[in-house]
DNA sequence: CGGAATCTTGATACTGGTCAACTAGAGTGG
DNA sequence: CCACTCTAGTTGACCAGTATCAAGATTCCG
């Protein structure tokens, strides 16, 4: 079908996501990109090597760390279907990216690309619009972590599974979570201690359902609305009971 | 002189942020641009509303907030010289930019801007760097407000005041803050009370030194390099002795 | 079935938030 | 020019939430 682009597009009316790439745009790519294949634990790229090629996803999940000064790695992002990854910073990766799933992928070579999208604005602007939602997405998640608690935190990157219909199990309600507890402890700035315990806390209280280590159920969408929307305070008993 | 845009970028062997566009792109953009200038606390934009405008900072430092669902105002960005702002989503504002000081911008139309951007792939590919730079600032910013303390997040933020040579007072050691308190606060994610103590106990360690409200000093670059790379534990005697 | 990760749970410490009082500056009007 | 006031900023005491440290429980995989 040919590499594929979603976002929330620049000037159309609609606030929902959809493919920004027209039939020909995506045959165009086609024309200069690779399939490539990961299985889980591969790199697709590392930080600080030069830069050779953009990855559009279509299949699997990828996470992208950057290593901080004390060693320590910490997860910037999850890149799911449609997503494009590999943007870099004077001709090399600043970030790297490790396969959380086997992952089947379009790999554009920069060569090719960046002369492309040169040449044809229109294209351009699309990997732009791209661009600008994962900004956007950035400053939400900047926001979410100097502001909000665990359980908001929590429950902010249960809904960022629940968006991607590819985590959800076959028309079930049961929705995957293809990453460990740790690579959630990174995302959402905690502790694995603390996104255990808040895990099992929203189980409790009936909000979620945790099937498994890698499934969850959201039993109650109200409440977990409410968690999202920052109103709830950490005190309230109706939804804590167990506090 | 005409519109500038600094950034890293994308494919050029530099680290350092550099001005990206010729001379003639910068005579284009002049060709589409309005000088406006706004006082102090005057809104360029509000979010929700239609976007009809991208700017382009000359002059003065603007704040980006959004309203979150509890009606807590939190700070996304500051914008300096040279940056570009008002990138929208769906044709809308997504937040809302208040000038801290006075302001002088260039201003352009995005029924001007955008047709010019589609016919003009180099002039858009520059665009689409500086957007790849705030993208790295958020996922930065993100990072920083998950994983560290106060000190080190003040520690950021005054060298972030520091890498722009337009808030340096004339030649002297002097920088200028622009913002008061509370914006720091809702921009590095901590209360006013933390902030004010932080940049205290700074003070106080010789760090830094604070010439009022509005200005400080750096006494110790080493010690505040070292609070930035992430290295030193809170519980360092030789940088808090006062705690 | 056994060993090794991964995950959960518990006890305690510490950072930063909250609430409240106090101080310093900036502006105002007599 | 000097009180007066009002806002912004600082400081202190206390508390809540999360990190940390330490076991235990599960799951995964050979």
């Amino acid at each position: 079908m040919g590499p594929a682009i979603y976002a929330i597009p620049l000037c159309g009316g609609t606030t929902a996501p959809r493919q920004l790439l027209s039939f020909e745009e995506r045959r165009k790519l086609s024309h200069i990109a690779l399939i490539r294949r990961f299985e889980a634990g591969a790199f697709l790229f590392r930080e600080t090597e030069q830069a050779t090629e953009i990855f559009n996803i279509v299949a699997g999940v990828v996470k992208t760390t950057t290593t901080l000064a004390d060693g320590r790695q910490s997860t910037v992002a999850f890149f799911f279907n449609h997503d494009l990854l590999g943007m870099f910073e004077a001709g090399y990766y600043s970030q790297t990216a490790e396969a959380l799933t086997s992952v089947t992928t379009y790999s554009f070579p920069i060569d090719s690309l960046v002369p492309l999208l040169r040449k044809d604005p229109d294209l351009q602007f699309h990997f732009f619009s791209k661009v600008l939602d994962e900004l956007r997405v950035a400053q939400r998640q900047a926001l979410v972590l100097g502001r909000f608690g665990a359980a908001q935190r929590i429950a902010l990157f249960l809904d960022l599974l629940d968006r991607h219909p590819e985590m959800h199990r076959s028309g079930g309600p049961s929705i995957s979570i293809p990453m460990d507890r740790s690579d959630i402890a990174d995302y959402v700035g905690l502790t694995v201690e603390s996104v255990s315990r808040t895990l099992q806390r929203l189980h409790r209280a009936g909000i979620i359902y945790l099937d498994g280590r890698h499934a969850f159920e959201i039993r109650d969408r109200v409440a977990l609305d409410r968690l999202i929307g920052g109103t709830v305070a950490a005190d309230d008993q109706t939804l804590f009971p167990a506090l």
